[in-house]
DNA sequence: ATACTTAGTAACAAAAATAATACTATGTAG
DNA sequence: CTACATAGTATTATTTTTGTTACTAAGTAT
């Protein structure tokens, strides 16, 4: 992909980095801070553990979070956003509130999907 | 998911409803104005007539877009935001100038972060 | 020595999303 | 009558994503 960005939407390069099933909330989550595995897990206790650990693999190629492991035992890594990570922010903010504006609206007509 | 919205972090929300695959790059060409069915087709080759026609009814499902047919032979159909649906616009933008950002790395970096 | 800890991997299963294909409707043009 | 146009549906297949389960590593506490 790499060798062919030109050729499709920028909106959709967008979605194929950050469009895993769990990589907004993750994202999310890692903007207040570098945070250990285990306490994303704890976090979102219905993600699994392989599961974390792919979205995180993932999002870590992409160049969006680092992995730092301590060595010792038992193992701590911790993960952040890069530098690069941190311009999303302002896109996952946007998100988080229009999820919530979304809650409310569906709250107010939970039989209408017209406008 | 309109039965439990309070459960589910918002950004997740906002993911489950714009997330589809083709579903961004659907609402960034309908920003700029209403569209006929087969407008979008041409724009987008590689999404097939089902996979469009699918993507559309779940965006319209979601109140996102609306759908407006005129009785004619051949048929006629359009496509626009809601009112509702505006209110992504400035989450499409920002993904679309990220997208921008990520090729233009992507490019410098050709090595560094791949797919 | 054994169990516990945290993070990771491997093999496999299930579900969801996407795609391919063929078919429908109906008025107009030939 | 036949072909064409546009948008749609139905059925089935394939691919991708997500989830489950079991296993590993290695130091510490018991």
């Amino acid at each position: 992909m790499a060798n062919t960005p030109e050729k499709k939407c920028p909106v959709e390069t967008t979605f194929d980095v950050i469009g895993g099933k769990w990589k907004g909330v993750i994202l999310y989550h890692l903007m207040s801070g570098t945070k250990r595995f285990g306490e994303l897990r704890k976090t979102y206790p219905q993600v699994t553990h392989h599961i974390l650990t792919l979205q995180l693999r993932e999002l870590e190629r992409e160049g969006i979070i680092a992995r730092k492991t301590y060595n010792q035992v038992p193992p701590k890594v911790e993960y952040s956003l890069t530098e690069f990570g941190k311009t999303l922010n302002p896109i996952i903010l946007l998100m988080k509130e229009w999820g919530e504006l979304y809650n409310e609206r569906a709250n107010q007509h939970p039989y209408s999907s017209g406008d």
